[in-house]
DNA sequence: AACACGGGGTG
DNA sequence: CACCCAGTGTT
């Protein structure tokens, strides 16, 4: 046996929960109906639903036969409800298919509604002291920590990993103890953020605590690029004075000022005079410069412009800034960079 | 406001 | 197999 399920097993008598309602029964219904309420469920949630869904619908027979809207209020508040839907409907293949009787055949478990790998095998251990092993989101990262697994266990190929390594696993002896172990030291001390590493048994086993890698394990999910967006704002100069426009309240800077943008296509000197009445002419490039958001990068290429003639008449939401201005600490990031490396230059 | 999650569904 | 979804809690 491998001494993580060695020291599993120890930890899980002295530290693991012993007295849940449904750990007292061997009956497969019973097992099945709280692995399914334990889904994406807490067990503190749980533990009401259960007793309250087992006096009223006892065994397989009562739950096939019931009225789904029976079913519904018994779920009412737990969430997930197509796990409910599921349940009757596996419930009424069971009656049909098994004469009302629980399959042990653990390919046949796993056809049933709602029952994946996963919940298959925690029915076939606990009720059927069958060896499987379950595979959740607390399993893998406990394993992805012990034997420093890299790569985000939702890829096929790291997931397919994590199963043949939990199977490696699996003791002879004490299984429903060992798997019980494995779901409440994932749920209590191998926890996803601040685990108690301090405190756990499995410090000269776990790679990833060797390693000093325990909060870069799991790996987490790869983001997929954001987008990028580009945008040319006009820096349009008169007499130590910047123009500046404000910006609709809705979208990104909502209500903050900044330069004007140039829309997509439009030649910047073009664009001063047809749409703000200005002659202007170009002046020396400035460096692109780069701006970071939570969903999108934005590539701001600056165009500064020199005011030729006199100034328009302007409407309220544009107006002259002088360059040394007070109101620039007030500017988004990128305007107010973009202000500086103006001034530093010889404008 | 993004991430995490077991199982289902689709191509 | 690859990919995405629904629905709820957590970070």
């Amino acid at each position: 046996m491998s001494v993580f399920a060695e020291k599993l097993i120890a930890w899980q008598q002295v530290h693991g929960r012993h007295d849940l309602p449904w750990q007292q029964t061997r009956d497969p219904y019973a097992v099945w109906v709280s692995e399914i309420m334990l889904q994406q469920t807490q067990v503190s949630a749980v533990i009401g639903y259960y007793g309250r869904f087992m006096a009223r619908f006892p065994t397989i027979a009562s739950l096939a036969e019931a009225p789904q809207d029976d079913v519904m209020q018994h779920w009412s508040g737990l969430g997930y409800y197509s796990r409910a839907r599921n349940l009757h409907h596996a419930a009424q293949t069971i009656m049909r298919e098994h004469g009302g009787i629980f399959p042990q055949d653990f390919a046949q478990i796993q056809s049933l509604k709602g029952i994946g790998r996963s919940t298959a095998a925690a029915v076939s251990v606990f009720a059927f002291q069958q060896p499987q092993t379950i595979l959740d989101g607390n399993v893998k990262r406990v394993l992805a920590r012990l034997h420093a697994v890299d790569g985000w266990p939702g890829l096929p190929l790291i997931e397919k990993r994590l199963w043949v390594l939990a199977e490696s696993l699996l003791p002879e002896k004490n299984l429903p103890a060992y798997i019980q172990g494995l779901m409440d030291f994932g749920a209590t001390l191998c926890t996803r953020s601040k685990p108690r590493c301090q405190d756990c048994p499995m410090q000269g086993e776990c790679q990833a605590f060797q390693q000093q890698r325990v909060a870069q394990l799991p790996a987490s999910k790869p983001r997929k690029a954001i987008p990028e967006r580009q945008t040319t704002m006009l820096m349009i100069m008169d007499a130590g004075e910047i123009l500046l426009e404000k910006r609709p309240d809705k979208g990104i800077w909502g209500g903050l000022w900044s330069f004007p943008e140039c829309k997509p296509d439009q030649i910047p000197v073009q664009q001063a005079e047809q749409r703000y009445g200005m002659q202007a002419e170009s002046l020396e490039d400035l460096p692109v410069l780069w701006h970071t958001f939570t969903h999108f990068k934005l590539e701001i290429t600056p165009q500064p412009l020199q005011l030729i003639g006199k100034r328009p008449g302007l409407p309220q939401h544009l107006q002259w800034l002088p360059l040394n201005d007070a109101i620039a600490a007030a500017l988004p990031t990128p305007v107010r960079t973009l202000l500086k490396t103006l001034q530093q230059s010889r404008y």
